[in-house]
Order: structure tokens, then sequence, then C-alpha cells
DNA sequence: CAATTGTCTTTCGCCTACAGTCTACGGCGC
DNA sequence: GCGCCGTAGACTGTAGGCGAAAGACAATTG
């Protein structure tokens, strides 16, 4: 399709504002959280972050903000935000919740997939194993979260995305160590999954998600011992 | 036990204070939200909800975030916020969702419950059958959200209750009409549910919270036909 | 010496002010 | 009469400032 201009639709790249700075606020912090450059239970002062940001209080009060209803920061009044501090507990309870979120999907693509989206899929398998095989960690780890976003788009279920996009990342911030360790079991795994997932056997589609993101609980709980 | 003033520790009322000014606006939009007084589609200016609350923009901005994040308004850069305008397919997602949290906190509720906590689900569910002999719907509405929220809090996931909490409560917010029409057959399958926890059965309790919410969903697709 | 109290610094919560951007409307040319 | 452009208004996005609450530390008193 084209405009009356006789452009194509996509072809003006909307001229890329920087959009609005909360979002990068928000974005840089998440960054700085979730690689550790922020410890847990730091203490994050406003005007010192807008200083080192170059932006103003404000933008950063909003990023804040929205990063405590999300769980990244702990928000006491009058006093400001604390990076969130995990507890054994909470990980366990989000891992839970993560298994649930990721079963369903796991079942909803089954009913849902097509050939085309079975193909990605399976190249984007194919692409971690080459990871793996390569002892690319990074970019097993990165390949995986894109599987797993993959599986989720195929559900087709937008709030139940977004959902897991949240949960997903927290969980990735508490087993990054965890998660690093256990590449290669991880890819035979999603290899059935896809099977699965390509049979439309939607009950072994989630008992297969199920088990594997409980194998990642167990390899949690074995971690420092 | 008694401090060394000799007053009893409860007695003091911990002076409640106002709270956080951005939360009170942002109970004070939702409220205006879920009670239809602001309409779905509606431009919210932050000038204006400042003048009429009597604050500044600069709480209502911080709510408005807020809100956003959680669904209730579609917040469109440099334009401003809409009160977010619930689609089928949303509605539909929502309840899916809703429908996996549930069910999860009815098996693990099961999986807890002790003695004392089946009782207090027991009275709730007695109050509520009374509400709807004595066609109170708002009671028996109300009876049922402290219902779940029990359930909720038995299955002891704090994760799991937060989100369940957001999902529902926008549940609620698209499915009021119906709500009040199934009331009577909603509570014989509360009694399903409790007799499933009291046995411990985590399968049965499962399966009855999810013909539950499934109902529910039912209902909505016959609703104006 | 311990408990308490007064003060002091730090940081947040909120308000006000200014700049940028989008929308709507009226005038102008075709 | 129709469409385009320019301008004005309105609202959001960002910045900076003021008052107040919470915590820390030292001086004071029993």
């Amino acid at each position: 399709m084209t405009l009356s201009t006789g452009l194509p639709q996509g072809a003006v790249p909307r001229l890329e504002r920087p959009g609005p700075l909360r979002d990068r606020v928000y974005e840089a912090l998440l960054e700085l959280i979730t690689t550790r450059a922020l410890k847990p239970g730091q203490h994050l002062v406003e005007s010192e972050l807008a200083g080192h940001l170059g932006v103003s209080r404000q933008p950063v009060r909003e990023a804040l903000q929205r990063l405590s209803t999300e769980g990244w920061v702990d928000l006491r009044p009058a006093q400001g935000a604390f990076v969130h501090e995990p507890t054994e507990e909470e990980a366990d309870q989000l891992l839970t919740v993560r298994t649930l979120l990721e079963a369903e999907a796991a079942r909803l693509a089954a009913a849902n997939a097509g050939a085309a989206a079975i193909g990605a899929l399976e190249d984007l398998c194919a692409e971690g194993e080459r990871a793996v095989a390569a002892d690319d960690v990074d970019a097993a780890v990165a390949t995986n979260a894109r599987l797993h976003a993959k599986v989720m788009e195929l559900a087709g279920n937008t709030v139940l995305a977004e959902l897991a996009a949240q949960v997903d990342r927290r969980v990735r911030w508490y087993y990054t160590p965890v998660a690093r360790q256990r590449g290669r079991q991880s890819w035979t795994e999603h290899r059935e999954l896809i099977a699965a997932i390509a049979e439309r056997d939607e009950q072994r589609a989630t008992d297969v998600m199920r088990a594997h993101t409980e194998h990642t609980r167990q390899m949690y709980h074995d971690r420092e011992k």
C-alpha cells in the first residue's frame, strides 16, 4: 500500500524522536539495576541520579515510581527509593508464577501456531544450539529470551504477554548466576517444546514448559551447595 | 506488654498520616474510573483534574502514570492520558489470565489451608449466601471479592496475589454489568470450592475454580443476546 | 555511664514557571 | 467551493525552588 505521496508505507523512519525523557531514564535505571551496577538495598537519591544522567529530578522521579510498581525498587515514603532486595521466598514465588504463565503460553501457542511460526521457532532453537556449541553464553541467554518471547507472541494473548514479560525479567535478574550454568540441557528441552507445539499437542506443550521452568527452580535451590 | 510510659502497646493508633498525596489521587482517580464517572476514551487533562482535586499537577501526573502501567489509562505521548477503552478481545484475554491465576491460587490454598482458614472461608460463604437471599446485590458482590481475596491469601504467594489483585480489579470493571446477574449460582460453586479446599484436593480445587471463572466468561459472551 | 533531647543535615514531596509539541481553526490561493 | 498553509491556543514535558519530615550525631542531664 502507498500513501498519496507515492512513498511506500514504512520508508520514512518517522524521524525518531528521543521520546519521553522519563522512559529513557526508566530504561537506563533498569539497565543499571539488572546489570548489578546498582546493588540491592542501595539508596537511590533522586538528585544524584538526575545529575548523573544530566536531567532534572522530575523524570527521575517518574521513572522510579514506575520501577516501584514493577517491583524493581522499594519506595519508602519520605525517604526515597531503594533497590529491591530479593528474598528466597520471593524468588520462589516469582518462579511459580512464571511457570504458570509460560505453561499457559505454551498451551495457547500449541493451539494457535501455524507452519511459519513453527519454522521461526526452530530457527531460534538452532541459533541457540549453535551459541551453546560455540560456548557463547551471552548469545545463548539472549536467544533463550527471544525464544520464550516468540512462544508468548504465538500465544496471542497480549495481557498474558505483558505480565509474563515483567515476571520473566525479574526472574532473570534473580537467576542470572544460575541461568548461565544450565545452557545445554535447556536447549534439548526447547526442542521438545517445539515438537509438542508443532504437533499441536496442548497438554504436552504445557507439561514440557512446566517441567522446563521447574528445572530452573531446582537448579536454583541446589545452587550454592 | 507495656512501654516505659505505661501505655499498652496498641493503644496509640499510630496517628494515621494522610499518606503521600499521589496515592490518594491515584485512589480517587481509580474510583472515578471504576464507577464510570470517567468514561472510557475520555481525555483526562492534568490541570483540570488537579484543579478539581485541589492539588497541583505533579501528584496527578504521578497517579496517571501509575494508572497507565496498570492498564487503566493510555498515555499518548505529548497528548495526555485517556481512559482505557476495553475491547472484546482484551476482556477475553484478561479473563483467561484471571482463570489461570485464580485456579493456581485455589490449588495452593488446598495445599496449605488449615482448619481455622477453612472456617473463615465458610463464614464468608455463608455471609454471601445471606446477601443473595436478601437480594442485597452490592453486599454479595463485595463478599465475593473478599472470598476470592481470602483464597488468594491462603495460597501464600505474594507475587501471585498482587498480579491477581490487579487483573481481578480490571475484570470486575469490564464485567460489572454481568457480575450482578449471576449471583446465585456463583455461591453454590463457592461451596464446592471450599469443600475441595477442605479436603485438600488440589486437583479438584483447581478444576472447580477454573470452571467457576469460565462460567463468568460464558455469561459475558452471552450477555447482549 | 546511659538515656534523652535538641539540633543539624539530608532528602523527599509538592508547587510554580517555562519551553516544546500537537490540534484546531481561520484565511488565502486555486 | 475546495484544499492548503499559517497561526493561535491548549496541553504536555521538563526544570528549578521551597517547605517539611526523617535520620544522625553530639551535648546534656539524671
